[in-house]
DNA sequence: AAGTGGTCTAGACCACGTC
DNA sequence: ACGTGGTCTAGACCACTTT
């Protein structure tokens, strides 16, 4: 109908963009429940089907959860069903069980240059640090560290860390107000150093998989950086080709 | 409308599976038109939207490709966008070449425990067993070895496929009718043995990527199995998770 | 000009969850 | 009973490609 907008796209585009912005902002919390299909095409001025495409591709894009009969609601680390999202680790017989997260060390720093590259900082700018181990069934099988901007992770601590007892990405979602929506992983063989040997338990030289993780929030915007060294014995790294 | 199916699901979907039915049947060859969506409305008594639905679906799944203003066609692996669909590797700078695909062996074989579940098979079912190498701007970077069902693919020997300039997954197509779908791979990192060590040019024990990898053709019908050991010094593994 | 997929609408009815 | 998302329809018009 009337095209407010100057960016030519179809309708529903523009309509999705509308609620990344609305998302964007906070109107709605994660988990929370967003308005009706019907209340959206009003607010908008446009038909029900064309809100509808909008949200598909926002429940495609694991931004919104719809339920039928419920509702749609804003996606959430907290939800069960989306607490490994990131995490593709499968074990190489029986049940996939949940990890326990030990953080080990969490401090300040300066970002290097390729940290500054990788989280669009500047050389200097201050960051944070976290080291944590997985244990599955109480091994430990993978050795976490984790690059985060200063800014937005100020109050970030090793006690808080240690007292949260849900995912990473679910604390920061509700203490820091990040919400992590995808991420691009750089997977190499590389050998255990020191370090890493120590703390999963494997002679030094052992092969492990390398798994550099690019997360990023709304707007393309890369907030966090890690590499994880993994143990894979007795698990490997799944990938659904489609 | 008139539901002749026995299997509760949406019209839609209904309608999808006797398109993938079709497809299987070879109804249209790789590469090809298949009907207007107003031509399938009217073959299965449905409206337009309905098939439109169906064929959004199985373009998402990569089955089919639509083209705007041509119409929609039968994906397949000769298209240079789907050449190399399910491998994963990017360099760590630079663009990314075609890589040179080096047939080494090629013989028949029967199948072992682990090749036989893999590809559905009964344990001493024939099979063939390819090895080959793939070079990136001429240096040795992964080394596959595939197994593939023996029923399928009789008529594959080293000469064709050294005589095969385009990818292994569109020899598949033209030469046995085979169409790859979808793929599941698991990966872990390995020390180099002596026979990868030899064929990458890299010292025994070196850590390696070790890519299994399941490939399904229509109805998850798994038809081949290979294994891969990536050497990623100067490449690796790129995995977008959303 | 004609044919294809792509968008948008309006309205009907179904399936699910809550009250 | 009511409100939600999910399906299905019919028809209009747009954008792209070929004739």
């Amino acid at each position: 109908m009337s095209s407010e907008s100057p960016t030519f796209s179809p309708l529903y585009r523009q309509i999705k963009g509308l609620m990344i912005q609305a998302l964007e902002a906070g109107e709605w919390q994660p988990g929370q429940l967003i308005p009706s299909e019907q209340e959206f095409a009003l607010r908008f001025g446009v038909s029900q089907g064309t809100v509808r495409k909008a949200i598909d591709e926002l429940a495609a894009e694991n931004l919104l959860v719809r339920r039928q009969g419920k509702g749609t609601f804003v996606a959430t680390h907290q939800d069960p069903r989306a607490l490994f999202r990131f995490l593709r680790l499968v074990p190489v017989e029986g049940q996939l069980s949940t990890p326990e997260s030990i953080p080990l060390e969490c401090w300040r720093a300066k970002a290097g240059v390729e940290a500054a590259r990788m989280l669009g900082l500047r050389q200097g700018d201050p960051i944070m640090i976290v080291r944590r181990l997985l244990r599955f069934e109480g091994k430990p099988v993978v050795i976490d560290e984790i690059y985060l901007s200063g800014e937005q992770f100020k109050g970030l601590t090793l006690e808080l860390l240690q007292s949260w007892t849900s995912s990473l990405y679910s604390l920061f979602e509700n203490r820091f107000g990040v919400r992590m929506i995808r991420a691009s992983e750089s997977i190499r063989a590389v050998a255990a150093d020191r370090s890493a040997a120590e703390a999963l338990k494997v002679p030094e030289g052992k092969p492990l998989l390398s798994v550099e993780r690019v997360t990023y929030t709304y707007g393309d915007k890369p907030v966090e950086w890690r590499r994880g060294l993994y143990m894979t014995d007795e698990h490997f790294y799944l990938n659904e080709l489609n």
